[in-house]
DNA sequence: TATTGTTATACTCTATAACTATA
DNA sequence: TATAGTTATAGAGTATAACAATA
């Protein structure tokens, strides 16, 4: 448990990060947007899947997971055929050129990663990776919680129906 | 100086990472969205300032500064003076109900984070804390000169030490 | 009736460019 | 000419709600 100065400093580097994830974005190819490559990325690591399984792995609603899938598919980098077992699902797989796009991206950014961490050790890199894993978690297992005092500024009632990550293929951490 | 697989997979929680800040978005009140929060805490954070220093620590274009100002000016809680030492510019800073409002949110912040991370040692959340100021550190430093990171790394920001930028965020400032 | 997925609408954040007013 | 800041426009990401087809 840590103090409150603690939690401060941490949002703020909350913060500080977009600009990480601005300058990243920025690198991506025009056609493909973050978005996309979100899709392809984890097409790519879990194979394939349906429309649900994906918002879940994205951690956003479904209406965007399916404005997303649509654009990549009309690019031709993934398939959506019926499933046999739910017709009112559909499988995405990546196609061959969405694989060779998957990969050439890949590179690219493993490269601006390298160069950027440069002067990182291994296992500063592999630290980094653990703790953000590690806080993503804490959010999923706590997310259905909301006990938060009533402000004068309450937003909305509450998120009524939160976009429900179920057990399987969470984000495992490091494994792999 | 780390392996492909590594960087793969500190991509990966970098787009995970998406989930826990749309989390932390949708706590705030609606009038007052991530983007003037940012404003309010750099004005509470590192004082009075002009819009081309807060561009710089928000690390966006000051077109997009310069709307976040205007939006949390309208609703009274920054203030807007001119510089007398250049009639171009204007001193920003914080007013009562502005400074009211900063802390109420970062109460709300903080005590969300307590709760999410409640199993999370002092230690590791200043851990975390310094590894993503550095990280940002390591994007910013390779940005200003295009070096290929032999510049030694900068000691960490400690909470009270103000990191500042000192490049320009202008629009012609684009150096991919 | 409930669930899967799509579409329409709206809002936030961001960058680029054109503009003003000073310097 | 150059700089500080504003505004107009456009693009991406997201959420909510209404809807269709199927379970």
């Amino acid at each position: 448990m840590a103090e409150q100065a603690r939690y401060e400093e941490l949002i703020r580097q909350f913060s500080a990060f977009g600009a990480v994830k601005r300058e990243m974005g920025r690198m991506m190819p025009s056609e493909c947007p973050s978005g996309s490559a979100a899709v392809l990325t984890l097409l790519g690591r879990y194979g394939d899947m349906r429309m649900s399984k994906l918002s879940e792995l994205l951690a956003v609603d479904m209406s965007v997971t399916s404005r997303h899938v649509a654009h990549v598919a009309e690019r031709g980098w993934i398939e959506r055929s019926p499933d046999p077992a739910d017709k009112r699902s559909r499988i995405l797989r990546l196609t061959p050129a969405g694989r060779s796009l998957l990969d050439q991206l890949s590179r690219r950014t493993c490269h601006m990663l390298a160069e950027r961490l440069s002067d990182w050790s291994d296992d500063e890199v592999a630290q980094l990776t653990r703790l953000m894993a590690r806080l993503r978690a804490s959010f999923d297992d706590t997310r259905a919680h909301d006990t938060h005092g009533r402000e004068p500024h309450r937003p909305e009632p509450r998120p009524p129906a939160p976009p429900v990550l179920e057990q399987t293929t969470r984000t495992p951490a490091i494994t792999q």
